[in-house]
DNA sequence: CGATTTTTTGATTGCTGTCAATTTGGGTGG
DNA sequence: CCACCCAAATTGACAGCAATCAAAAAATCG
């Protein structure tokens, strides 16, 4: 059981042949380890220098038992993960590659919002490779959706890899935001 | 908050223009309505006659305030769904048609192995369009990978939608079960 | 039994993947 | 400080899997 303190890692999982799903980013303050039987195992690798706080997984359930209140925290987050997999779904299943980049770019920029190089631009920690290996592309169609962006003034790339969205907004209606279609619960299915 | 009492539902997210993902499906005895801030709908539709038990979500809140061990076990049930969500990132990232529906084929095994016609068979109550939706590809897709298996002797299709796994150890193959990578923790990357 | 939906099959297109070469950038050692 | 080396990124040419468009066949329903 791990918590990330500093850097960043990427989560993945690979299929015999090498392919590789990268599955999620983790940043400071970033909770890892659950597992829920054991199986169902994740890899991680650090994406630039980083720093994890580990915890036995006995320490952690007797802490777990000791403070309710650590689990409930622990739900929710989970919850949300949860919640962010299944966006994830979506962009993998239904999204083209420019709509998928710019989904990124948006997830990116929230979640890198505090750190990166004060004025508005974001500095990716991973690889177009690592990209590519998120959104289900190639990193040859990663960089081809990058200069594509670049060419339609949405996004600006730095000398470094330091990236600034130009126009959010359009950023925002090109990735897609999903809906939560008609109703909560059942409808037009045959019968309840 | 439901649970699933008799019969199945198909849990969606749409995108703006109707592209449907479909993130799951719940059968009897399945949990739904975790919301985690309430943001991140999902929308859900019965595939056949069904029956949930509705729970409204204040009184369930005292329901998991009074019993400890039922935040466990939602933790517990969530975190495994967590990691299903994650399989399935790999699938709509990585996989083939042919290795999303033998993927596909075994996990409806495994969770309809108990009701089904009594033989080795499985009676899918979704149509080809909502596994298309699932496994992110066409329902001509879908058509025409089950045919494919069919001609590899692989599957068997009845009369009405009861369809045979020949050879499962074949179908685990092409399905190419994940993998837990090399290591738990940061490994090649830049340093620690 | 006719109407409608679902499924299957066929023809063609196109987006992304594959293969390959070039350019860029970062790091190292002289 | 600069030349060199290697990994990462970009760009190009081409191929292929799945999507799209279209139609026929099968199943479901009233």
């Amino acid at each position: 059981v791990f918590t990330v303190t500093a850097g960043s890692l990427r989560l993945f999982q690979l299929l015999p042949d090498g392919r590789r799903q990268i599955v999620g980013f983790a940043f400071a303050g970033d909770f890892l380890g659950l597992t829920s039987g054991g199986l169902y195992n994740l890899s991680a690798e650090t994406l630039e220098d980083s720093r994890v706080c580990q915890v036995p997984r006995a320490e952690f359930a007797k802490l777990v038992q000791e403070i309710p209140a650590l689990e409930h925290r622990l739900l929710d987050r989970t919850s949300l993960e949860l919640a962010k997999a299944r966006e994830q779904m979506v962009l993998l299943g239904r999204k083209t590659a420019g709509e998928r980049l710019a989904t990124f770019l948006l997830q990116m920029q929230t979640r890198l919002a505090a750190a990166p190089p004060g004025d508005g631009s974001l500095r990716l920690p991973m690889t177009r490779a690592d990209i590519a290996d998120y959104l289900g592309l190639t990193t040859e169609t990663v960089s081809r959706t990058f200069s594509r962006l670049r060419a339609l003034k949405l996004i600006e790339i730095g000398d470094n890899d330091a990236i600034r969205l130009l126009r959010p907004q359009q950023l925002q209606a090109l990735a897609g935001g999903s809906y939560p279609g008609t109703g909560a619960a059942a409808k037009p299915g045959p019968g309840l």
